[in-house]
DNA sequence: TTATTTATTTTATTCGTCGAATTAAAAATG
DNA sequence: CATTTTTAATTCGACGAATAAAATAAATAA
């Protein structure tokens, strides 16, 4: 028994699955012809067609006049465009970290039409304070877009913690009191518009596979460095969760043996070496004189010493650039992946993201007739978490969209 | 553009995945009766009617009486249970390895018909000695099972190194003196029936897909300890086999920065401390006397004198075991499986097997609000590779003939 | 023997895709 | 400027596949 069985029938679901082909080509493509779609999805032009109507008449895409080709004039009847209709769904998408919570507004076309940031009252709060907070910064994102939060179709909740996305439910999380509960239904309840939670680290994919670099990539792994280290995995399309919606804790894979302390308790984990506090304990025992309070500034601190030359400074990130590079390479070397996307706002400690890492990576990989996988590394601004949840918000709400289509036709 | 486009129409293919999905429900199950099918699969039972007449028709499947329920008498018209023909396809499974070459003869149903064995003539060989090598072993494998070649259906080869699975082209391989040709093309001009070739990890992975633990389970892992590590992934019931046919190399994450020298030329390989020549590489050192010429011999004597307390010994076997639960967490950490599978033959070193290393791998892996993977360990007689390579042949030849249905109905 | 129950098959209908023909909208031609 | 050519998009009829509903089959219970 491979799979619950499923109750509705197979006879529109075939229809369904043409027309998410439809709209994810167009989405990719940002705009394109019919006559295009046709061609790469392999289904005929009438199809497409038919799709395409019904997609324009449910008002998810619209047709716009193709900008006439600066190349050779060509004859024949001009193709028409179809791209996303942005005002057919507006979201937020948010971030909640201990410090910070930031929403960011976006249209279907992935428009950045406002956005809001509120402290967190506490580092741990119960989940209706979490509640109410996300609908004060739903309310304060969707003034700062000129709307209301009515107008919002869906939001995107990114948090860190367990998750199981299909239900939104969380099995733990550190900034909340409560453990294993269905968070996404208490919001539900709360707002006038459907939210959908994930893990956060997923949010990154999630935001490289809709605006970024994995527009392309079937497969692909995204690891981002900000307090901790997280990693997204794409695989064929689709971000890969695990079965306990638990997978890619990429921070808390080991590096050393009985290695350094790591704030999760355990020894070893690759966190423990590259992430801030990691770094911050380290130069603790070296640094003399007066220390300053704000721990961020400590570390531009240790980061500039180590750019003149210190050698007490440059040996500690050596270490962790060293640690970071094996981390890499184990990625590399179990997933294959075509593209790994190092994605990040502070992308100021270049250390981990230097040639000397990439070239650490390629030597530690199996190399006998077998190519590196392209690394890059993609600087975002400070709301690329968001709007990566806005971005899940977006692919969830639009496939209700498209579900719903199914439904309606056939009454 | 995210995928090529597809020639074939749409139409076929519906019913032709519909195929796909009764035959393997019906693997699975080793036998079901239609109603059961449609309802695991959702399908309405005239479909499901209509699938099984072809598939019977094609001499697949075929109807058997259900043995009599030994609970209560049920009124009704009893089901009628269908099971794979194993007659269908006969195949044979073969893997090499630097020192035995080893085939097994296997029909649909898994049956096993026969075997055989050949001593390799020599570690590295051209491809065109490894060509004649095959066909002696499937010859032979053929004649054990009273059959002769011409019987088989298509055999499966596993060989270590990088193969591309879908065109059994060989990027590199230890066993054979050229690199980047295709082999499966060589060997489907070298024998009579068609050839599958697949990096031998796979195929434990395939075995225990079709007839192992994995049969229920369409996410998990599967390692081994041979000489190497090896590491088949199952996600979706598929194996997952990276961009370019070459993931899962788990023997080569590093577990330790700038550590033991690997056979592969790099440092701190998680291999380079658990496989064999990693071990009799440390006894080396403290062996006095006597050395054993035979290399598996000294390695036995090894494992007992750590059994009998010996304390040089022991700290060989326990860096090993703490290394491969290190590398063994690291696997649950990225994936979150469902389950893990050690599947070996030789379970003779039992330290890497032990509640130990269990033990180790669940306190290394991330805990809050979150189950440990089940772990569990499957003792194969020796013939599991080539059994994994023969599985591998009958799902090609499998996906073949129901593909082959559909040509040959629209005609 | 008849009624009941459950599995399977048959039948009629519906849905979805496709090929072919048609229409649409442009440039090239004369 | 009308006509031809070219390419895109749409319409239409046919066909394949899945389904619901009805019919049939094969057993037990009464």
């Amino acid at each position: 028994m491979r799979k619950a069985a499923k109750k509705p029938s197979q006879i529109p679901e075939q229809r369904n699955q043409g027309r998410h082909l439809v709209f994810s080509h167009i989405r990719n493509n940002l705009q394109m012809a019919r006559i295009d779609i046709a061609n790469e999805t392999g289904m005929s032009p009438a199809t497409v067609t038919a799709i395409t109507a019904e997609l324009i008449t449910a008002g998810l895409i619209e047709e716009i006049q193709r900008s006439p080709e600066p190349g050779q004039s060509k004859r024949g009847r001009p193709r028409v465009d179809l791209k996303l209709r942005g005002k057919a769904h507006i979201v937020a998408g948010m971030k909640l970290t201990a410090k910070l919570v930031t929403a960011v507004v976006l249209d279907l076309e992935g428009n950045q039409l406002g956005k809001a940031q509120l402290p967190t009252p506490s580092s741990v709060m119960p989940a209706s304070q979490a509640v109410q907070l996300i609908k004060d910064l739903v309310e304060e994102a969707a003034q700062s877009a000129g709307l209301r939060s009515e107008d919002l179709s869906a939001i995107g909740v990114g948090i860190p913690g367990t998750v199981k996305a299909e239900t939104g439910f969380i099995d733990w999380c550190p900034m909340i009191e409560e453990q294993e509960f269905n968070f996404q239904q208490m919001l539900n309840e709360a707002l006038p518009m459907p939210a959908f939670v994930d893990n956060d680290a997923n949010l990154v994919a999630m935001a490289e596979l809709w605006f970024g670099l994995g527009k392309d990539v079937p497969d692909f792994l995204v690891v981002t460095i900000e307090q901790g280290v997280g990693l997204g995995i794409v695989l064929d399309g689709k971000i890969y969760r695990g079965t306990q919606g638990f997978g890619a804790e990429f921070g808390h894979t080991k590096v050393q043996l009985e290695g350094a302390l790591c704030r999760c308790g355990q020894r070893g984990c690759l966190e423990a070496y590259v992430a801030d506090y990691a770094l911050l304990r380290e130069a603790e025992l070296f640094v003399h004189g007066d220390k300053d309070k704000n721990s961020e500034r400590r570390l531009v601190q240790l980061y500039e010493s180590a750019k003149q030359g210190d050698h007490t400074a440059r040996s500690i990130f050596d270490r962790a650039s060293r640690m970071f590079a094996m981390g890499l390479a184990n990625l590399v070397n179990l997933f294959d992946p075509a593209l790994v996307i190092l994605s990040g706002e502070q992308m100021q400690f270049d250390y981990l993201y230097a040639q000397t890492v990439f070239d650490a990576v390629k030597e530690s990989s199996i190399q006998k007739g077998h190519h590196s996988p392209e690394i890059r590394i993609h600087k975002w601004g400070d709301l690329m978490w968001a709007k990566g949840a806005a971005a899940y918000a977006l692919e969830e709400i639009v496939r209700l969209s498209i579900d719903d289509l199914t439904i309606n036709t056939n009454t």
